[in-house]
DNA sequence: TATTGTTATTGTAATAATTACTATATCATA
DNA sequence: TATGATATAGTAATTATTACAATAACAATA
C-alpha cells in the first residue's frame, strides 16, 4: 500500500484592504519549478512535527510565517477546496493541495523567507488578470476561486468585519464591500440595513475622530457575534 | 521528503430521496479497523492508476461502484472539503481524506462489495441522531457537514432539480424542499417563486399523469440552465 | 351526466423589504 | 458665524413576500 502515499501541500490566499484596493498576499519563487514566478504561499504537510505530524491548519499558518514572516495575527482563515489534478505540479511526484483562506485587517509587510525570494500583497485585479504574468502551478485557478469565495460571502456572512480593525465606522465597513465587489453603496441604506441585521455590529459607545476633510464624526462599533446575516448585504 | 507523503483518502456522501425520506447511502464495514461500524463509502486515491494515479474525483466514484454497485448516472458531485486532524485514522498510518457530497433521483438498490458487507441508503434523520450507532473514522463529522451544505445549497442553488427525474412536476420539486427541510411549503407561493426564477424550470409542453387520489393533472418540467436562483428560496 | 374529491394553478390584499432620494446632525475649518 | 464635509435619520415609491381565497382540470362515483 505504500506506493499509494502522496505529497500533500498547503497553500493560503491570504487577503487584506491597503490602500483602499484588494490585495491577496503572493511571494516570488525562490526555487524551481516556477522559479521567479508569483505563487500562493504554502508548502507540505509535514510529518515530523508532533506524533503523527501537523494539520493542515497548522502547516498553513507554519508556511504563512516561513515564506512571508506574517504570524497568524489575522482574525480568519476557512478551507477552500482541495487541488488534485494529477498533474497540477510538474515535478516527478505527484502532489495535492489543500487550500485556505484568510482575511486579515491592514496587516504589516511581509519579507521574503525560504523558498521565496519576495512576499508582497499585490492588487487582486492585477493577480486575476494576470498582468503580473502567469501563475506557478495551478494557483491562477485556486487564487480565482478564493477571489469567487470571499466575495460571495461577502453578502451573506459577516466576514466583512474581518478585514477592519477591532473598531470601525459604517463608512470603514462600506468601503470594504464597494472595494471587494467593485460597486459602490448607498451609505444611508447600507446603515439602515447593517444595523438591522442582529448580531452584526455592537455599539463601543466611542466616536472616530472627524476625517481629515471634515464631518460629522461617526460612531465607533466592534463585531457582533453573528457569523451570518440575513437578510443579506446584496451587491448590486 | 518521502517522509512527508501521506495516504489521501475520499469520501461520498450520496444523498437520495427515497419513498418520501431523504436518505444517504452508507455501507457497513467488512474489515477493521471499526469492523461492522456504519461508514460512507471511500477509499484511498489510487496511484497505479493512469500515468500519475487517478483524480480525486475519479477515487470517488470508483470506490462508489466497487462498494456499493451504484455507478455514476446520478447527476451530481461537488468536493464538500478536506478532513486532516492527524487522529481520525486510528491505523498506525496517517490518512486524510478529501470528502465529497453527490446527489441522486431515486436509485437502484445498492449492493455490498470489497471492504463492504452491506450497502444501504439509511434515512439521514437516523445517521443525524446515531441511532444506527457511532460511526467509523469522523465520518459523523463528514455527513452532518454534508447534510448542511445540501440543506443550505437548495435556497440559492437549482440543486434540488438533482433529486428529481428528468422530467417532474412543481409539486414533486417542492417535496424535495419539504423532505429535505422538515418544513411544508405554501404550494401557490412556491409554483410562482420557482417558475419567476429565471433559468430554473424549462416547460415540456407535457402533463403529469393524474395522481391516484385524483386532481388537477401537473405539468412537467425539466431542469433549466441555472445553477443558482435569485431570490432564492427560502426556508421558513 | 352531474357531483364530489383532489390536486394544480392563478389571483389578491396585507405586510415587509428595498430603493432612491431628501433632510437633519455634528463636526472642522475658514 | 458661515461653509463644507461626512454621518445618520426619514420618507415615499417600488418591489417582494406572505397568507389565504378562488378557480381549473382531472378521476371516480353516484
Amino acid at each position: 500500500m505504500k506506493q499509494h502515499k502522496i505529497f500533500v501541500a498547503v497553500d493560503i490566499a491570504l487577503f487584506t484592504i491597503r490602500e483602499g484596493t484588494f490585495q491577496v498576499l503572493m511571494i516570488k519563487r525562490g526555487i524551481p519549478p516556477f522559479l521567479d514566478f508569483w505563487a500562493l504561499p504554502g508548502g507540505l504537510i509535514r510529518m515530523d512535527i508532533g506524533p503523527r505530524g501537523e494539520t493542515p491548519e497548522e502547516a498553513a499558518l507554519r508556511e504563512l510565517k516561513e515564506e512571508t514572516g506574517l504570524i497568524a495575527g489575522f482574525g480568519y482563515l476557512e478551507q477552500l477546496g482541495t487541488y488534485g489534478d494529477p498533474d497540477r505540479d510538474p515535478r516527478e511526484e505527484r502532489a495535492i493541495s489543500i487550500a485556505y483562506v484568510g482575511i486579515g485587517p491592514e496587516l504589516s509587510d511581509p519579507s521574503g523567507g525560504s523558498d521565496a525570494s519576495l512576499a508582497s500583497f499585490l492588487p487582486v485585479v492585477e493577480v486575476e488578470e494576470e498582468t503580473i504574468g502567469q501563475l506557478a502551478f495551478d494557483h491562477s485557478l485556486i487564487v480565482k476561486d478564493a477571489i469567487a469565495r470571499a466575495r460571495a460571502k461577502l453578502e451573506y456572512t459577516t466576514l466583512a468585519t474581518k478585514f477592519c480593525s477591532p473598531a470601525f465606522t459604517i463608512s470603514e465597513l462600506r468601503a470594504v464591500y464597494e472595494t471587494i465587489w467593485g460597486t459602490s453603496l448607498d451609505p444611508g441604506n447600507f446603515q439602515k440595513k447593517v444595523l438591522a441585521a442582529d448580531g452584526f455590529l455592537e455599539d463601543t459607545g466611542e466616536k472616530a475622530e472627524s476625517s481629515a476633510t471634515g464631518g460629522r464624526p461617526a460612531k465607533l462599533y466592534r463585531a457582533g457575534a453573528a457569523s451570518s446575516i440575513s437578510p443579506p448585504i446584496r451587491r448590486n
